[in-house]
RNA sequence: GGGCUUGUAGCUCAGGUGGUUAGAGCGCUACACUGAUAAUGUAGAGGUCCGUGGUUCGAGUCCACGCAGGCCCA
């Protein structure tokens, strides 16, 4: 039984070979397979797309999902993944009229809906194949043989199912959404179609600053001089035709509004304008200013003004006016200031005129403070606003009836007489004394692509989810769950949820979940059909009725099957499909009950698997997934959908920009895993950054990582491989109990524990950059730089007794702990880690590190004061070898003593602990202490900062100044009374305790020294003749291995050194130290011979050698 | 325009609760080491901690206002 022992290791070979093994036996079946029966650790994973090709971000994504699934595993729990597919909604269907070179508008007409439908279904799954590759060969484990399918019969009737659900708790409504709209077309326009080149066009249009009359109400009389005073409103907009469905002013809350006398100027009346104060200058002429207003003449050109009280937009908040165009009147209290975010003092007058029905933020901002819309019954009793959908004022707004808003009849605008709409409206108005300025604007406005006429913001029926009724809860559950980053929960995600709109779920498009509502004509009868078999009974009994001919098998939820269904309502009248669509994100969010076709079946299973205990997504799905999630959630079951979640940052490219196919700074995940295996991409993306941060990918962090953590650990393992191999250890023996270990030992046993409990806490913190970072450092730090180096000897010489067994024993644990808790991140090597030590010892019985069990935190071999005591051995070792460095002394020449002032008994133990591995590290002999005893332990004082400010606070630097002034015998005295008294003042003074101050030892009279923190460290460099020897020899040595390596010896090889007489030193240094030589070298005899042929020169410092090594004996 | 977020060495990143000489790795330069060797060690150079104010005895850290990048939403 050997360990497998690598030349060059391929890591993408190896990425190959073990998804072999998995496949083979089956292990990601086991992992799960294994558990069943111990605790769920419920996971969701969010459904892709794959009607495009995966790209590495996708890598990064998937790799945070599956790292906590393999911890959860290696922590005992039963992680079921279920994959799933997103199938519908706009992506998807834009490919396919792309494809087809054909629009919207000709789905029905050119092609019929079966057929787009029947190309969609077969679009959205075409790069499954890909994705299913990518999946696999970056080792995300997730079940892909049983996925869930959004377009799947079963899936869309358990959206039904829970839209029935949210139907009959009545958080199922028709309304008004305000959408571009083309009366041309007499279609709505989606923003993709408002996006199309040329929509936005240069327009001069009429513009209308109106005046907005207040109230003289005692509410508003804090704004009025006296009762005969009119004060208005000025509000500006490029819409005049909006205004006669005005029903609200929106102020900004922090802006500052002035009030102004003056007149105007087209009735010359006296008026009080109220606007933002920066804006005054826009509206009145600078020159007028020092014009009294009693000075005005009607006619005049220059207005006078007369700028008298100033308000914030808090204070206008709730004033009334009067209705502008008083042609229809609202059901509600209406004509009152509001409060918008929107409202700046770019342009305009700081003042926004609301018509609810045209404008998304006027719609918005009124639902928000309950205003209502101006409405009219249309000629079937139903609402509408006051244009109608071919763009005419509607006949109540007597004034305009039937005038379309806009030039949508054609007529001749170079005609002379021509007068639009809006000059019309602006005519009036200055003629009422309600105008206050009208001027043409040039300005960039949508126009729709088909007619070439301005759209309008038009109300359009849509179907709503009342999340808003919710809104509270969704609060309120949202707190309990744990977020990463936590200001995504509680910044982006609560914000949104604090400004929640209801659900806009309607869609008019064809390749989704239909709404599965029938409605008669008049609206007054719906039914909402909540499952396959309630669809066939009312269809039995529409057929029954006569409203349909033959029963018709519902093979297929989509349209246009479900738009052939006639039902019929308890009235006997015919009900027909509402036509929409439901919004594609409501497919995801009810993956957690539509995966299991609940609540149609699989009760129990749902129940055990809701809510999860955790998904990661990226940060751009929070109002999408997450929120979808969220909202379903709370009201299906008044519960959350997640309690944990990772919202996980963009992955750019290494200049920080967004990555696109088009400019080309994409990056291929299939090249880069092909190239450096599957665990170095895996690795560099969650030890770079953390996930929520967004990722510059650099592929030359993915070669630095393979280099520096692989590369490292192979390292060490090829290391262990090597000697173990030599010396059978197969971990046959009973371990070593601690105390008989080395003081190394049991210092990285230490440190491994201790690791073991971070990573652990990391892991179940959900951040995995920690644990990979404290992995990574626990590595190349301390196991590989330090632990093997300084025991390298251990492993190749000596006899196989208990010390080796010891040090076998030792890396192995390292190497096979380490395997385990890198298992989640990098899940390819660690696997061959652990199969290859495993395959020789047998220590587990299970077959994949995947189905192991997180190893076990032994608190008793945690010892601290072994940690510091190493730390010190390293900061000691440290500093000699820059002494050395500073007098050019290498360290093969063996130095007599270093000195080591030290302040305390502690630290001196410390020190004597860990001493013979410093003297053997920096090669020197002895080490002395400089103790208070000795006399010339010179120290250094410094304040205690921290400790200071807190007990002087102000008097801080008084103190400060006091210590640096303290002389040795000051010190001494502090020291040995444990307090001090020091003047900070003529009149005052401070004691001082040993916590105040910080001492270290100075330099040393004489030496040269060299200091880190509070240690400090003296080397003799006097190299006797006994020691430059000695240096000789350990030259010596050197060179004959190097020799033995050039003459592609064999390690345990023995040989026989020849060598030609050299320098007396050379010498006399083999003549003192012919055992030393040989021991090292595996010499079997080293004789200094005369007249030696077939040699070679070695140059050695200042001496050259001549000599020859031989593999048998030869006689003198 | 709003919300969130990032800004520390050439690059990638650490720097609980404020404490006086701001760290690591990579890269660069020099030297050393050489039976882990496509490895390793030591040292050096390299910083207006994005800017400006403020709080404080003391600010990379806290506050305010900006600037620049990113995401989401208008």
């Amino acid at each position: 039984m050997k360990y497998n022992e690598y030349k060059n290791l391929n890591y993408a070979k190896l990425g190959d070979d073990v998804l072999a093994f998995w496949k083979e036996h089956n292990i990601f079946q086991k992992s799960v397979a294994t558990r069943e029966g111990n605790d769920n650790f419920v996971f969701y994973e969010g459904p892709p797309s794959a009607n495009g090709t995966p790209g590495i971000h996708h890598v990064m994504a998937r790799a945070v999902k599956d790292i906590f699934c393999r911890y959860k595993t290696l922590k005992g729990f039963q992680v079921n993944r279920k994959g799933g597919w997103d199938t519908h909604g706009l992506p998807v269907e834009l490919q396919v009229e792309k494809e087809l070179g054909i629009t919207k508008e000709d789905i029905g007409k050119k092609i019929t809906v079966e057929e787009y439908n029947q190309r969609c279904r077969e679009t959205v799954m075409r790069f499954k194949d890909q994705w299913d590759d990518l999946t696999e060969k970056m080792g995300y484990w997730v079940d892909l043989d049983n996925p869930y399918i959004t377009f799947e019969n079963e899936y869309i009737e358990s959206c039904w199912a829970l839209l029935k659900r949210l139907y009959d708790k009545g958080y199922l409504y028709k309304g008004y959404t305000i959408q571009p709209y083309s009366p041309g077309a007499g279609t709505g326009l989606s923003s993709h179609e408002l996006n199309q080149p040329g929509c936005y066009q240069m327009v001069k249009d009429t513009t209308i600053v109106a005046q907005f009359e207040l109230k003289k109400i005692t509410r508003n009389m804090f704004l009025f001089d006296n009762e005969d005073e009119q004060v208005y409103f000025l509000a500006w907009t490029t819409t005049p035709w909006t205004l006669p469905a005005n029903t609200a002013l929106a102020v900004g809350k922090g802006i500052k509004y002035v009030k102004v006398k003056t007149y105007n100027p087209y009735t010359y009346a006296p008026i009080s304008v109220i606007l933002a104060k920066d804006l005054v200058s826009r509206y009145f002429n600078d020159k007028a200013k020092d014009i009294a207003l009693a000075d005005y003449n009607p006619g005049d050109k220059l207005i006078p003004f007369n700028v008298v009280e100033e308000f914030t937009g808090a204070d206008l908040a709730g004033v009334e006016y009067h209705q502008l165009m008083p042609y229809v009147q609202p059901d509600k209290p209406a004509f009152r200031v509001v409060v918008g975010d929107f409202v700046t003092t770019e342009d305009g007058t700081g003042i926004v005129h609301i018509s609810p029905t045209f404008g998304a933020d006027d719609f918005k901002v009124a639902a928000q403070n309950d205003i209502p819309a101006l409405l009219v019954m249309d000629e079937n009793g139903k609402p509408m606003p006051l244009v109608d959908k071919q763009g005419r004022f509607v006949k109540e707004v007597t004034d305009f009836a039937g005038m379309y808003v806009k030039n949508y009849d054609g007529q001749d605008e170079s005609a002379p007489d021509y007068k639009s709409t809006d000059v019309l409206i602006a005519i009036k108005l200055k003629e009422e004394n309600k105008a206050f300025k009208v001027e043409k604007y040039e300005h960039t406005y949508p126009h729709c692509w088909r007619t070439d006429k301005p759209v309008l913001y038009y109300p359009l029926d849509s179907w709503f989810i009342r999340t808003t009724a919710v809104k509270e809860r969704m609060i309120e559950l949202n707190k309990t769950i744990n977020w990463k980053p936590e200001s995504t929960g509680t910044g982006r995600f609560g914000n949104w949820l604090e400004n929640l709109v209801d659900w806009n779920l309607s869609r008019s498009r064809y390749w989704g979940t239909p709404l599965p509502i029938w409605r008669t004509e008049d609206g007054e009868e719906e039914v909402c059909i909540g499952s396959i078999a309630e669809l066939s009974e009312h269809i039995d009994h529409a057929v029954d009725k006569g409203f349909m001919d033959v029963a018709v098998e519902i093979n297929d939820l989509h349209r246009p099957y479900v738009d052939n269904i006639v039902l019929v309502s308890p009235s006997g009248k015919p009900m027909y499909r509402e036509p929409d669509l439901i919004d594609v994100w409501f497919d995801s969010g009810a993956m957690p009950y539509a995966q299991w076709h609940y609540p149609l079946e699989n009760k129990d299973i749902f129940e055990q698997n809701f809510p999860a205990d955790y998904i990661a997504e990226g940060v751009d799905q929070t109002r999408g997934w997450f929120f979808t999630l969220h909202a379903l959630a709370v009201m299906l079951e008044d519960s959350v959908a997640y309690k944990n979640v990772i919202a996980n940052g963009l992955v750019l490219d290494k200049n920080g920009n967004k990555m696109s196919k088009r400019l080309g700074n994409a990056i291929d995940p299939f090249e880069m895993i092909g190239q450096y295996g599957p665990d170095a991409v895996r690795w560099y993306m969650i030890a770079n950054a953390p996930p929520w941060d967004n990722l510059k990918f650099n592929a030359d962090g993915v070669v630095e990582t393979q280099r520096r953590f692989f590369g490292t650990l192979q390292n060490t393992y090829s290391f262990f491989a090597l000697y173990a191999n030599l010396d059978n250890f197969t971990y046959a023996e009973a371990d070593v109990p601690l105390e008989r270990r080395t003081e190394s030992d049991r210092w990285i046993i230490s440190k491994l524990n201790t690791l073991v409990q971070d990573v652990d806490a990391y892991f179940a913190d959900y951040d995995p950059t920690k644990a990979a970072r404290a992995i990574q450092d626990f590595v190349t730090d301390d196991l590989s730089n330090w632990y093997v180096r300084l025991n390298r000897k251990r492993f190749w010489k000596g006899e196989y007794n208990e010390d080796k067994i010891a040090a076998y024993q030792t890396l192995y644990t390292c190497l096979e702990t380490i395997a385990k808790l890198a298992s989640p991140i990098a899940p390819f090597y660690t696997e061959q880690l652990y199969r290859d030590l495993n395959y020789v010892s047998r220590k587990h019985k299970e077959e994949s590190v995947h189905l192991a069990y997180y190893p076990e935190v032994s608190l008793a071999a945690i010892n601290e004061d072994l940690e510091e005591r190493m730390a010190l051995a390293q900061s000691v070792s440290s500093l000699v070898h820059s002494l050395r460095k500073k007098h050019m002394i290498k360290v093969r020449q063996p130095l007599q003593r270093v000195l080591i002032p030290v302040l305390s008994e502690h630290t001196k133990h410390q020190i004597q602990a860990v001493e013979d591995l410093i003297m053997s590290e920096v090669n020197v002999k002895h080490i002395e202490y400089i103790d208070d005893t000795s006399g010339i332990l010179v120290k250094k004082i410094k304040p205690n900062f921290k400790k200071l400010g807190q007990v002087f606070g102000p008097k801080m630097k008084l103190v400060a100044a006091a210590v640096q002034q303290m002389n040795q015998d000051d010190i001494a005295k502090l020291e040995r009374e444990g307090g001090f008294e020091v003047l900070i003042a003529d009149d005052e003074t401070a004691v001082l305790t040993p916590d105040d101050v910080e001492i270290s030892s100075e330099d040393i009279p004489g030496w040269l020294v060299a200091s880190e923190g509070k240690l400090t460290v003296a080397l003799d460099i006097t190299i006797t003749e006994e020691l430059k020897q000695e240096g000789i020899a350990r030259d010596l040595v050197n060179r004959i291995q190097n020799l033995r390596k050039d003459s592609n010896l064999e390690v345990q090889d023995k040989i026989h050194i020849l060598m030609q007489p050299s320098a007396p030193e050379v010498n006399a240094a083999v003549e003192n130290f012919r055992n030393y030589i040989c021991a090292e070298t595996q010499a079997l005899s080293l004789d200094i011979v005369d007249g030696l042929a077939d040699g070679t020169l070695l140059e050695m410092d200042e001496y050259q050698i001549y000599m020859q090594i031989r593999t048998e004996s030869v006689a003198v």
